[in-house]
RNA sequence: GGAGAGGUGACCGAGUGGCUUAAGGUGCACGCCUGGAAAGCGUGUGUACGAGAGUACCGUGAGUUCGAAUCUCACCCUCUCCGCCA
């Protein structure tokens, strides 16, 4: 969410930004008119309200003394009568107002950093750096679907009989990499990169959908749970940046850094055909996420460090990648700007999205009250939030599948998963 | 699911219709004091909207009233006990 005043006062601003990200301004056209309409009622009530305290404080006064003083009491209470309907009319008015205005303002992205390149789509992403060297094979390397059916560790079959399309049943090798890759990603946050580990809910409510941005615009694309306000986490992103909604942190705790492992739960409304082979798209997967909570000065140069901690990852497991920073058309609705950090698979010859790093700046701040008092001030000051995987467990299982795949069909794994997952490889 | 108790500022906690402009304390900040610190003393200390005067906010939403933290109703949440259950 962006300030009432500054969109008010920057108008043409915030519309030449939300329209680099290819949405309509129409909206803000309609945020002058109705802007204007509530500040005249809200004058003109409050003005009301102060004639209502002053009168009441007039009429205690008077109820206090003599006889005749209570008589004169009277009329006042008469006229607060009819104050106190008009008041009640344009409160109701006023809060009709209020509401369209809310809509519209929690409709409204993020604004764009000005570092963020202006572009439409994925296409337009800029590449700023690669690491490793991509594998080379004496045979056709085979995409993670197949490598997983051959060696009988991933069905989808199965998994469609249990729940559908877009699902997976880890077997045997597969789960137990899954669960020595989450472990290794753990450890190495919370062990080198200083991050506290947290094991949160994976059922949120709407307050907490609406504070990092899904609600309400993109209800779609959450699992609802019938009957109760609750959803199913798009991202461990959503309860992490919530355990501080509503509080003021103090400035010597600050970043504030959590690591959790949380399954994710996605509808993939609108990506119907997209990616229906393998892992790449489910709509559950398990990630490790990183969250920091930091100081508005810092909040740049922890999406650096940000960044690093999660190279940190690929490069421990010796995959190759390469970072790009999302365009303005790319970026997600709440964030100001987004690194993605993209793996080779050599099975379908194409570097793919394993992790996405993001500095929300305040936005996600002001829409959850997240605040923190700096030292030796009176007023808190809202805190910059920011978010990465660390990795997307799901996605970092198929690229270790593809890169490590042998000719024999057997997988061998990275050194680093030695004390996690006991043995060097998956046996044909 | 049943019974009971509660939800007040950064935190604790008083407050059952109008001298409440939310007491008091803790914490924090600044000042005095000190060789320096602690203690002590003093001052200040929320959020939102508004150019400002001001208005609103005591779990949430309605209601009663000239006037509500305070009374009524509904709902949400927390705690204790009982029941059920991994």
């Amino acid at each position: 969410m962006l300030e009432l005043r500054f969109i008010r006062e920057n108008i043409d601003l915030v519309k030449e930004k939300t329209s680099r990200r290819g949405m309509e301004t129409t909206l803000l056209d309609k945020f002058a008119d109705i802007d204007q309409q509530r500040l005249a009622i809200l004058t003109e009530v409050e003005g009301l309200k102060n004639k209502r305290n002053v009168t009441s404080n007039e009429i205690a006064v008077l109820k206090r003394g003599s006889e005749s003083e209570k008589k004169k009491a009277e009329p006042l209470i008469a006229e607060m009568k009819e104050t106190s309907r008009r008041i009640k009319d344009l409160d109701a008015r006023l809060n009709t107002i209020k509401e369209e205005l809310h809509h519209i303002v929690m409709a409204i992205p993020n604004l764009c950093d000005d570092d963020v390149p202006v572009g439409m789509d994925d296409t337009d992403n800029i590449e700023i750096r690669k690491w490793g060297e991509k594998p080379t094979f004496s045979f056709t390397p085979k995409p993670h679907w197949e490598l997983g059916e051959e060696l009988d560790i991933i069905s989808f079959e199965q998994a469609a009989k249990l729940s559908g399309a877009r699902f997976a049943l880890l077997k045997g090798f597969a789960s137990k990499l899954d669960r020595a890759l989450t472990n290794f990603m753990l450890d190495l946050h919370t062990q080198k990169h200083g991050y506290t580990e947290v094991l949160p809910p994976f059922l949120v409510n709407s307050a907490s959908m609406t504070a990092t941005g899904q609600l309400p615009k993109f209800e779609e694309d959450l699992f609802k749970i019938k009957d109760w306000d609750l959803y199913l986490i798009p991202t461990a992103e959503v309860p992490v940046t919530n355990i501080h909604r509503d509080e003021t942190l103090s400035e010597n705790d600050l970043p504030v850094k959590y690591t959790a492992y949380t399954p994710c739960f996605r509808s993939e409304a609108g990506s119907h055909g997209r990616d229906t082979r393998g892992l790449i798209r489910q709509h559950q997967f398990n990630k490790v996420e990183l969250v920091k909570f930091t100081r508005p000065e810092t909040s740049f140069s922890e999406l650096e460090s940000l960044l690093l901690e999660v190279e940190t990852v690929l490069q421990m497991l010796e995959l190759p990648y390469r970072v790009v920073t999302l365009c303005s058309g790319d970026l997600g609705f709440s964030a100001a700007k987004t690194y993605d950090i993209e793996v080779w698979l050599p099975g379908q010859n194409c570097y793919r999205e394993i992790s996405s790093c993001s500095n929300f700046l305040d936005f996600q701040a002001r829409r959850g009250g997240i605040r923190y008092r700096p030292n030796g001030q009176k007023k808190s000051k809202l805190v910059h939030t920011l978010n990465g995987s660390g990795l997307a467990v799901g996605r970092t299982l198929l690229a270790v599948m593809e890169n490590y795949q042998q000719k024999d069909g057997s997988i061998a794994l990275p050194e680093i998963l030695r004390p996690y997952f006991k043995s060097r490889f998956i046996p044909v």
